[in-house]
DNA sequence: GTTGATTCCGAAAGCGCTTTCGATCTAGCG
DNA sequence: CGCTAGATCGAAAGCGCTTTCGGAATCAAC
């Protein structure tokens, strides 16, 4: 199998091979002549230029980069996945790869990012789930890579993200239970490390001061982002002499652990203690009860992500990047009103 | 910021520009005390090769390719998630590139593979779910890329493939049913164009016939994967004038619809009717009731693609990777024994 | 018929790396 | 001391493509 190249193009068509080049990529100096046949002899023999030796004359790599989550198992977290899927799609469109980079563990982390941006192998980066202080922005601003990330840390206005109001989605949700007359509304939280986590956090406390509900330490845990950590933390505190009423999870995976826990000790989710979870993951609608919780509006995270990457790329100031979107509830069975004792 | 290249390292050390290349790749034709001055300076001036030019140069990619499964939203499925995890973090230690890459189109597909064939940037291919005849297979093996495939075609004598018995784990399956004294086994099978549908409807009823029960077409019904269809199917079955006392479902995501379903008509999963699933998704425990289902064993497969896709590009015969797992039965709520009426 | 402007294409350099080949230098040995 | 083998390294070609630059050819206009 003979590899076509632009060599034997020009060859089999009896001119030079840069003009072959130009025809293809449709420069204006050659005629329009020219560039059909030559266009039509590269079909014909099915040429696909060399991608390394293009990105390599042209010095761009036509490729972003997800940096995947540093702890394991992450991909199989919905919100990677549908990130994933929306961004392979509108890169598909232009043209472009999807490099999938996962760091072998949290110290080579540095090392990779270094890697990717001094590689050449990649023109953007896509971080998620940065941490308060992160240490990939920090990299990835020193190195001038184009990025943005899924989230924000702390100092968040010097670069492009992308991030849902998880402050405002908590606080509003305390409001909810309230409304419903929750007073004791525990809280299992994410890492705080985590700044979505630090976020949440807030948003909940803000959301017992606003409804004037006192806040109790025994009902705020922070724990891993599982089902069997969710599931742990509801059963301690089931255990209170003055257990919740209601309990608001950080992540639906916690929820499913909530509730799990909840059915253990004999009583019902959503009647004789409430969950609220945040994700919005649609397997929700298949547990038992029903999971109630808070969801980005419509995503096409990734698709707009990814737009947003490329406008960067193309020179757009990433400081006009920055998109807060809003969650909504997504009432299901597991929130209900508070139940005399 | 000064690109450090080669010839900026050998400007600095004051040698050739093929020596500092050979001294960092250990060729032994180059003394240890050079060596490991080259590889001190490329470390102050943290030098990173240019990817694109090293792979110009020697002819390999060091990437592989990962082709999302045509239909969209594939990606969400657990099963890609942890695939590409795997795979991820196998090609990660070796300091390979993980391509994710998604034809826009069904149509655009083989122009997909043909340009990941030869453009270079890849150096094996891994495709999942193939069609009973599968155009990608026939595709890379036209073009002698190495790669290997998640799942069987009709014909799969002559490459390399990873693939659980889903025939035979159907089999079994009905067997565990009718030992339960369930007659009247139904099947929600997943589209038979795609060969593991095929296999599992073939297992489904090779399990029927051992047990001596009889085919009913009326309650075997072949829909898409999700759980809207399997609600609208166990649904339809329910309403029979002699409705099953099992569903076994081709997907844990349609047997999510099926629980559904039984419950909507006032059943319960489990005890009126029973609901065995495939593919040993870790969310079934919350499911209501717990999802039993049918799983791989120990899944590591992305892990253990990874490794047969290597081997296969450094020269082995293909043929002598395809790896059959078995799975298991992991025993949950939604299987009983069958109820008087 | 000469000039000037256009149009179109060929030639060649270069992207940053690898790798072969041969030159130089040292050591070893008779 | 001369010669050869081995150890090291420099020089240069080449990977396949892009892109600049200039030359040839065409055409219009004087």
């Amino acid at each position: 199998m003979q590899r076509v190249s632009l060599k034997f193009l020009a060859k089999e068509l009896g001119i030079a091979e840069g003009t072959v080049s130009r025809a293809l990529n449709d420069y204006p100096d050659i005629s329009k002549a020219t560039r059909e046949r030559v266009k039509e002899v590269a079909k014909k023999f099915n040429y696909k230029a060399n991608q390394n030796a293009r990105r390599l004359a042209t010095g761009v790599a036509e490729a972003v980069a997800y940096l995947m989550p540093p702890n394991t198992h992450a991909i199989s977290e919905p919100f990677v996945s549908q990130l994933l899927e929306g961004l392979g799609s509108s890169l598909a469109k232009r043209g472009w790869d999807l490099l999938v980079v996962q760091a072998s563990s949290p110290e080579t982390e540095a090392e990779t990012v270094e890697k990717l941006s001094s590689s050449g192998k990649v023109s953007g980066v896509v971080i998620s789930r940065p941490y308060k202080e992160d240490r990939r922005i920090e990299l990835l601003k020193k190195y001038n890579v184009p990025f943005i990330v899924h989230g924000r840390s702390v100092n968040s206005e010097d670069y492009a993200w992308y991030d849902v109001d998880g402050e405002k989605a908590f606080h509003d949700g305390v409001g909810v239970l309230a409304e419903l007359g929750h007073q004791r509304i525990a809280f299992i939280g994410a890492p705080t490390d985590y700044n979505f986590g630090q976020m949440r956090l807030d948003g909940y406390q803000r959301g017992l001061a606003t409804n004037n509900l006192i806040v109790d330490e025994a009902i705020i845990k922070i724990v891993d982002m599982s089902d069997a950590a969710g599931a742990m933390a509801t059963a301690k505190m089931l255990a209170l002499p003055h257990p919740p009423t209601a309990i608001f999870c950080a992540t639906d995976t916690q929820a499913f652990g909530a509730l799990a826990a909840i059915r253990e000790r004999g009583l019902t989710p959503g009647i004789e203690v409430s969950v609220l979870g945040y994700d919005g993951l649609d397997f929700g609608k298949h547990t038992n009860p029903p999971l109630t919780t808070m969801a980005q509006q419509q995503s096409r995270s990734g698709e707009e992500i990814c737009d947003m990457l490329l406008a960067i790329i193309d020179g757009g100031n990433p400081l006009d990047y920055q998109e807060l979107r809003r969650a909504i509830l997504v009432r299901r069975m597991s929130v209900g009103p508070v139940r005399p004792q």
